[in-house]
RNA sequence: AGAGCAGGCCGGAUGAUCGCUGGUCCGUUAGUGCGGAUGAGAGGAAAGUCCGAGCUCCGCAGGGCAGGAUGGUCGCUAACGGCGACUGGGGGUGACCCUAAGGAAAGUGCCACAGAAAACAUACCGCCCUGGGGGAUCGGCAUUGUGCCAUCUCCCGGAGUAAGGGUGAAAAGGUGAGGUAAGAGCUCACCAGUUUCCCGGGUGACCGGGAAAGCUUGGUAAACCCCAUCUGGAGCAAGACCAAAUAGGAGGACGGUGAGAGCGGCCCGCUCAAUGUCCUCGGGUAGUGUCGCUUGAGGCGGCAGGCAACUGUCGUCCUAGAUUAAUGAUCAUCAUCUUCCUGAGGGAAACCGCAGGAAGAUACAGAACUCGGCUUACAGGUCUGCUCUGGCA
RNA sequence: GCGGGCGUAAUUCAGAGGUAGAAUGUCAGCUUCCCAAGCUGAACGUCGUGGGUUCAAUUCCCAUCGCCCGCU
């Protein structure tokens, strides 16, 4: 298994995990972005992305959410492990490239730490 | 050279690294799965959801009314509200563009303000003729008073007329002549229109020519309406399928009734069927399960037919199928455009093209059952044909 | 994917072919020692945008933009 890759069993796709994190989580907020941190017994790191609708269009959604996928490849390592974190992305968020979101999403986490421990 | 019209095409490229979603093959495993290899992976609008179809279910998809849609003609098409060609009307010097373009002499309604009147002119002012009454005149005649006549004028009434009348978006054909008490298509000439008929051309819309009727009839149907044509409803969230265990259940047959349901607004027609008995089968709101799900009115090229839309035929190609929803990120090189700077050059100047460098920008937008259209968004590039104006030879 | 609805003054809504209105709010004046309340007056509008029908469109028709709601 590389070290980089996003797999199947790493993603948040059920409704009910949704609503368990929303319960249970941690939020911290940003400036794009809100971000809920709970734990699970799976003993994986999983991700869920939420993008409504007043995002923006479908191009500007799906970017924003293969952008925050690629963060989560990349820096999954430096996070605790079994956690869960879904992305909330805010209304009105510009055309961001991948720079500007490794930026607020690391200093974020960074913060984060003594919270998860 | 400048300005413009119509139509078509493209809409970033290459490489490296790290990923994502399917397909095929191989290995492994009882199987799920796991590992490896290989090849594939957004658009011209994928968008809006404005039309039309395929497909699926509603037993059948039947008839009539209602409702809805369309509206020049002929054709193309599976079909269309789409497309092509043509006709009429409007705009533009022109290339060309726009056009819901059937019916207002079937009926109903509406036409504010202004105006006599907005549609049955029974019509106000005015004009003309006339009956009755009053007043005036250095007026005329007769004359004691006064009366009669003429002219002007005021009031009340009758008849004729539609020439003229501030208006208004729109005013009851226009101009001229005759005619008359005054006038009027009342009559005539020319012009404009309408209806009917005839001849010629065209499949047809319609076009060209001619004759007759004084026929002259306001606008509005994207007001109701009439006429013609089309139209059952829902939609892939349609719909179908699924191992094991138990209850609720499901299906079939028989009998039974006409409430109720299919049925979407109504009627007809058709069908099912409450409850009961017997027999048979076992699964739902499961698992965000599988199928539907991508080969199709398919794309590309040649030839033939047709003005064209399009059709026929031959060859060739297979080209996304997700479901918290794949098609991306980073780096490098190049391409295009814009701005700035530098250099040599042309020019009186504005400026023009050339070379080099720097910075910035590269749009609109993401398949979700599939097609055919329409509409809207779009950085920039490019090709073809045509028109007008100016200059030079 | 499918279906339905709404855009009018700063705000909430009327108006459905003929000069665009109400309430609240804002501003000014009167009243009061001052404020509130009350009274009087004023300002306020591309009728979401573009095109068409009509003499005339907020109203009718077409297109478009934005917002809201519902259906596994």
């Amino acid at each position: 298994m590389g070290t980089f890759t996003f797999e199947k069993h790493e993603r948040i796709k059920k409704r009910k995990d949704f609503l368990r994190t929303y319960e249970d989580g941690t939020r911290i907020n940003s400036k794009h972005f809100i971000v809920i941190l709970s734990r699970n017994q799976g003993g994986y790191r999983r991700l869920g992305i939420t993008v409504t609708r007043k995002t923006g269009n479908a191009v500007t959604r799906n970017r924003t959410k293969r952008l925050l996928r690629e963060f989560f490849r990349l820096n999954k390592e430096t996070l605790p492990d079994s956690l869960d974190i879904v992305i909330i992305v805010k209304k009105g968020i510009p055309f961001l490239t991948y720079k500007n979101i490794y930026e607020e999403l690391e200093t974020l986490f960074k913060e984060s730490h003594h919270i998860t421990e």
